[in-house]
RNA sequence: UGGGGAUUAGUAUAGUGGUAGUACGCCUGACUCUGGCUCAGGUGGCAGAGGUUCGAGUCCUCUAUCCCCAGCCA
């Protein structure tokens, strides 16, 4: 199993394991799983859970963190969910080695538990249709009745049961169900459902089968199967518990301790699959890898590095609190990591063409830049500049506010690695205003980025040379939602959809990046000086056609200098 | 009095009877050929009320608020 750097960290969770080594409960063994159903992609909240399981194991010796497919219902589950939620397990980092094990693997155990229940008089054949059990159950108030069915012979309980395996009956038409106690104030325990039927052929066992053990029946005993000794959770199941503990003493099998924890909850975004899901079916996505997607996909689409998500995750702990972690500890996680990593280059996302006066016509000249101030190992490279360039148009006012540093009319500011220019004039579109090109005049001396003379400018921006630029298309990311909890409105879950940020994708096409990353490829990842972190997309960068995404924007104080003067 | 959980700075978490820490965020400042990074400083908290104790975030009682459960989903 491979350990990707395992961050020492304490939680209750970690405590009890700890605990348990100490005592020698399980005599010192840790095996965990993360048992996904193959029902849909993998989002942050199951990187929680994978890091917390692989991590769990990892932190001990001789610890097994085992990947289970929870495949129980074939009418919602696919191979297409199985292959994904393999590839994002090893993209995190993590091994399973050996471990790969399906529910659906154990159909036959099962089958025989649930004959032994009914051998023993804890399990009978229900012909209750769903909707008349639904008004046998009771409310969480009132006590349930018990059903016509819970006192059929044991051997009529047998033959039945034995018939819905045969496929006697159609779906919906009988259930197994445990004989507990109807009157129980947990409405889990009032003889829940075991097996039902489900004449649907399944994504590994085909035609095999005909009824299917409930997630219930199967879960808490594929753990003891695999002799789990710490089964982590989310707070939902924590009164399924009770229930999951009666089936293992009942049965009188290995037990493994079920602990519960927090799923979670990230701000302006959402983790719920069933949101998810119609986002992508209904297209406010364009699938489950678009880059907006808190899926582990669109997070690696979107240019986040598995070491980020996994840092992140240990960040945000591990409690029984419901909490919603601050959007910015995720950027500030990815930040962390590409800083360390990303090769610097220059692109102009909005081009401002500048002509440099007083540079020759034909001139060409290279300065060399430095690939990564944070990691002198990655070297440098030539940039090529001539007399005509590209700047931000968001580096030139006309009429600068107060603590605006960068260029003006009549100001001085420095070309990264290049020179010092000054802008002598202006040209703007006669019709509209807009300023379409400014005239400069640079400093001769000032080659290279500094002046002898020692003189200080305010602001250094970044450029690209107009002749040797390459043309590129940047998709600009911003939050999912537009609100920091979606659906948390009037009409609760109701329309989610409505609180979808409408400018969560912005695409510009005419930018012009240095011709350094001509054959950027696919899936690489850069710092845009002065901007941000982008990657070459990997669905639709082609040689001719770039496409970078942004993954996340560079902090920014201008912008919260000019933000607050705004808000007065 | 249906059952099960939870409550510590803006957010997320540590603290298991002895000075309430950490991270992110935010605010200052230093540095800087990225208004990035880094560094220094600052901001700000135990849901409430009683009780036990020399001493309570921690133990007890009560109250309040929030979350989950009535699928043949997981």
């Amino acid at each position: 199993m491979s350990t990707p750097d395992p961050v020492p960290s304490s939680d209750f969770i970690r405590n009890i394991v700890e605990d348990d080594n100490r005592s020698g409960k399980y005599g010192g063994r840790v095996v965990t799983r993360f048992p996904p159903e193959p029902n849909g992609y993998l989002h942050i909240g199951h990187a929680k859970s994978i890091c917390l399981n692989f991590g769990l194991a990892a932190e001990h010796a001789g610890g097994i963190c085992h990947l289970r497919f929870d495949d129980t219902n074939p009418a919602r589950e696919d191979v297409e969910y199985v292959d994904s939620i393999m590839e994002d397990v090893r993209w995190l980092g993590w091994d399973w080695g050996g471990h790969l094990y399906y529910a659906s693997d154990y159909f036959e155990q099962l089958f025989d538990y649930a004959v032994q229940l009914i051998k023993e008089g804890k399990a009978y054949v229900c012909d209750l249709r769903a909707q008349e059990m639904r008004e046998y159950r009771g409310t969480l108030t009132e006590p349930g009745r018990d059903s016509p069915h819970r006192e059929r012979s044991i051997e009529e309980n047998m033959d039945l049961f034995q018939q819905m395996r045969d496929g006697e009956f159609e779906d919906g038409a009988r259930v197994l169900r445990a004989k507990i106690d109807m009157a129980s104030p947990n409405v889990n325990l009032r003889d829940p459902v075991l097996y039902r039927i489900l004449n649907t052929e399944h994504h590994r066992t085909g035609a095999q089968w005909c009824i299917y053990p409930t997630y219930d029946f199967a879960h808490g005993q594929s753990d003891s199967i695999e002799k789990i000794t710490h089964s982590v959770c989310t707070l939902e199941f924590e009164d399924h518990r009770p229930l999951y503990d009666w089936f293992l003493d009942e049965l009188d099998v290995y037990h493994p301790q079920q602990i519960e924890f927090a799923r979670l909850n990230i701000s302006y975004t959402t983790l719920s699959k069933r949101r998810l899901r119609e986002l992508v079916e209904e297209g406010y996505v364009t699938g489950w890898n678009d880059p907006r997607m808190p899926t582990l996909s669109g997070l690696r689409r979107r240019g986040y590095t598995p070491l980020s998500i996994r840092n992140f995750c240990d960040r945000v702990g591990v409690a029984k609190r419901n909490s919603i972690v601050d959007l910015a500890l995720l950027e500030h996680s990815v930040r962390e990591d590409l800083n360390q990593t990303s090769p610097r280059v220059m692109a102009v996302l909005k081009p401002l063409r500048v002509v440099i006066d007083n540079y020759p016509e034909e001139q060409t000249q290279e300065f060399e830049a430095v690939n990564n101030p944070e990691d002198p190992s990655m070297g440098s490279r030539k940039v090529p500049f001539s007399r005509v360039i590209y700047v931000e148009q968001d580096d030139f006012r006309e009429d600068p506010p107060r603590r605006f540093y960068r260029l003006s009319p009549g100001r001085e500011v420095r070309l990264r690695y290049a020179c010092y220019i000054t802008c002598v004039s202006v040209v703007k579109d006669e019709t509209t205003g807009e300023v379409v090109e400014l005239h400069c005049t640079y400093d001769p001396e000032s080659l290279g980025g500094s002046s002898p003379d020692g003189r200080r400018v305010q602001a250094t921006l970044h450029w690209v040379s107009a002749a040797h630029s390459v043309d590129a298309e940047v998709r600009l990311y911003e939050h999912l939602f537009a609100t920091a909890e979606p659906g948390s409105g009037e009409d609760d879950d109701a329309d989610y959809k409505s609180d979808l940020n409408p400018d969560s994708l912005t695409v510009l096409t005419s930018c012009k990046v240095e011709p350094s990353l001509a054959e950027a490829a696919p899936g690489s990842r850069y710092q845009f000086e002065r901007q941000g972190y982008f990657c070459v997309d990997t669905v639709d960068s082609t040689n001719g056609n770039l496409v970078f995404n942004r993954t996340v924007p560079l902090r920014d104080s201008w912008a919260r200098i000019e933000q607050a003067g705004k808000q007065g």
